[in-house]
DNA sequence: GCCATTTTTTAGACTTGTCTAAAATTATTT
DNA sequence: AAATAATTTTAGACAAGTCTAAAAAATGGC
């Protein structure tokens, strides 16, 4: 059973690696796990030798089909219990992380399903992210930017792409959540800022907040 | 902030020492930790360095009060998430210790928070065992054995001594639960077995599991 | 009060996960 | 195609937490 810094590495590794095998660097990954070069190189050497990833020396490293059923694995408790955290603890979608990096860790079948079940199975976390299913496969979903979105049309928030904190308390403050309906009025062709109507109140907002804000088209 | 280690040692000291200050001895720790006593000497000269226990070498040792406070907090967390367990992920009483001895360790002040009023302020965990409050403070209840309950007279289970897996599901098998009423038919005088009778069934008890069960006078 | 037994501590070693500094390898310039 | 720069690995160290084996202290029997 990997310890819990080995499940840290191999989420870092899963969620650095979306393209194909062989691809994460090890200074990527030191950078994610904030940890020095070194560290991460013990740490591959560690997971290869228990087959959870590939790793060939100076290339690179890549998460075996073990490793990758792990790393969702944590992944699906990770959104399960930020998930809970919202929905029953009155928790904002800015405050779970650091609780979820801890809980993810806990290691019973039992209470992960349990937990699925007590939240009625839900699909996707406070921050819009799909949660894996119990055999690690993840709906993938075509994200759309807002900064995609034409003048005129309406969509509403399907996600965020950082879940940054004090990003999290500008939306917040601005009355954005998941669901929440956005109608883009304007875009200035100068720096692409938007002015959207939200709940009958018009706010206008950068290129930055735009490429970060993941919509669905009505 | 202890460690995990750290906190376990606490609570193991904190449950072995009810009696007054440097009563409890390195080999209880030890055996209660599953450690070796060598273990012990060192974690307990570290919890010294951090004034969370008074040790005396050779003398044994006993939590300073900010030990106290720190493991009170910890039975707290462990009895709630317990409680939680139970009351909305349908665990049974006899599958809650382990999972509880990982979630006990979550640093969140928040988080425990909103799970007791998530739970609406249980007093009591699963197993009749009184959850401490905020400050630490814990409900001393006069704990009486089925053991000392004469014939004729009723009463209903309001906890277990010793809550081992198979104990618990020796009580489950034969419908004993928290709040069970239990009346006690006869008393053996010759092995002090007892006669009991539960939801219109009667049960026969050893001595020894009688010791094991405590009740409330009805 | 002394000897034997038990308890407790010390000494030294090991594992995990981390670090710094130096060496090795790969990538980029010119 | 070298030389330089960047990345990555190795070497050696350290803290936490554990162990075994040996030494030290306390306890109990007589
Ligand atoms: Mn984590
Ligand atoms: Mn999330
Ligand atoms: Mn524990
Ligand atoms: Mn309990």
């Amino acid at each position: 059973m990997p310890s819990q810094a080995e499940e840290n590495y191999l989420k870092a590794i899963y969620h650095l690696g979306k393209q194909g095998c062989l691809s994460v660097n090890t200074n990527a990954v030191a950078k994610k796990m904030n940890t020095k070069a070194s560290s991460v190189t013990d740490m591959l050497k560690k997971l290869a030798e228990k087959e959870l990833v590939n790793y060939i020396k100076y290339q690179g490293v890549c998460l075996t089909d073990e490793g990758k059923r792990t790393a969702s694995n944590i992944i699906r408790k990770h959104r399960l219990w930020e998930s809970f955290l919202v929905e029953k603890l009155n928790f904002s979608w800015n405050e779970v992380h650091d609780v979820a990096e801890q809980l993810e860790h806990i290691k019973s079948q039992k209470l992960i399903n349990e937990l699925d079940v007590f939240l009625n199975f839900p699909t996707h976390d406070p921050h819009g992210d799909p949660i894996p299913d119990k055999e690690g496969n993840v709906q993938k979903s075509q994200k759309i930017f807002l900064s995609q979105i034409n003048p005129g049309v309406s969509c509403s928030c399907a996600g965020v792409k950082d879940s940054a904190d004090n990003f999290l308390q500008y939306l917040d403050k601005n009355n954005i959540a998941l669901g929440t309906n956005i109608q883009v009025i304007v875009k200035e062709p100068f720096d692409e800022s938007l002015i959207l109507k939200i709940n009958h109140s018009t706010l206008t907002i950068s290129k930055e907040i735009a490429n970060n804000i993941y919509v669905k088209i009505n």
